[in-house]
DNA sequence: CCATACTTTCAGTAAATACTGAAAGCGGGG
DNA sequence: CCCCGCTTTCAGTATTTACTGAAAGTATGG
């Protein structure tokens, strides 16, 4: 396969990956064109090679940015603004989760600690106490344990993972 | 609280949430319902319950029950079709985790391999056929990862994995 | 302190996605 | 074997979500 095949196969890919990981489709593609760039792009650059307006160009870097997944590079004597991708994969899955479980974990984790308190003495209020308390324990394990993904060495973390399940 | 306010804010809320796990917000709606009721519901049940179409709940039914996360329950002497939520949180933490492996990293896999063997010798080629390989190997680990924790109790494997990390 | 080169914003619009409802399909009972 | 109660399908429509492009905002150099 061709090199330029091959990069626009993956910028597609990417793009249609992103978009179940609650990155939308042109946000994953900016991403995957940073990746498989070893020069920075420009905001027109980037307009150019995916035919994406200025707006959205805009938009969606400082999103990436925001989300620790693309950075600025400021080239000397240039006026614009250029963008370098995150290239270390430990890296982005961790910024995937962390923002991930900010915009869904948590809120649910307030909203069952609510829940925990209806009132009720009959089957019904029991059985609904105890679904929200069972979600409650996973959700706060799941919160627990994408902490300590973040925090270590993503590397050290899956290989752990495997040796101690095998 | 009141139950009834409970029920109502827990619906909602896990439909909201699931349509960042890549269950539409109505199918999410529909779980939750059943999670919170301590009998089978039949389509008219739920369609007066979250007040939608007839095709709307045939539809997501038959996706929860297609996904493990509803069952059918026949009830002697009715004919028709009851149904009742999967509440064991565990299963349906790995229905959910297996549905969507399916459908987003298993494709991904299969995209990289081909890109494994993009031409050119210059340092572009090499960089992305080094982004492509790193993205491989984390892809692969996080496949094995969430084909063991689907196969063993989920319970066990978070217990195990936090004081493996704290 | 203006001209210029760039960035940001956002109202309007386009595209994607989900829902409705009516009609067709299906199967058991009489 | 056909009626009735229920389920399924799907074309049309509504809703949500993302994108465009022009205008307003900002900063830098002269």
């Amino acid at each position: 396969m061709e090199l330029e095949e091959g990069k626009e196969r993956f910028i597609e890919a990417w793009g249609a990956l992103g978009s179940s990981w609650g990155v939308t489709r042109t946000m994953a593609q900016i991403h995957a064109l940073l990746l498989v760039s070893n020069t920075p792009k420009s905001s027109d650059d980037v307009m150019e090679e995916l035919q994406i307006s200025r707006g959205n160009v805009n938009t969606n870097m400082r999103m990436l940015v925001d989300w620790g997944l693309a950075y600025k590079k400021l080239i000397p004597g240039e006026r614009k603004e250029f963008f370098i991708g995150e290239k270390d994969m430990s890296k982005v899955i961790k910024s995937i989760v962390i923002a991930r479980k900010k915009r869904e974990l948590e809120p649910m984790l307030r909203l069952l600690d609510e829940l925990t308190g209806v009132e009720g003495k009959d089957a019904e209020a029991e059985d609904f106490r105890n679904v929200v308390k069972d979600l409650k324990l996973y959700s706060h394990k799941a919160d627990s344990a994408l902490d300590a993904l973040v925090k270590v060495d993503s590397n050290w973390f899956f290989s752990t993972l495997l040796s101690m399940i095998k």
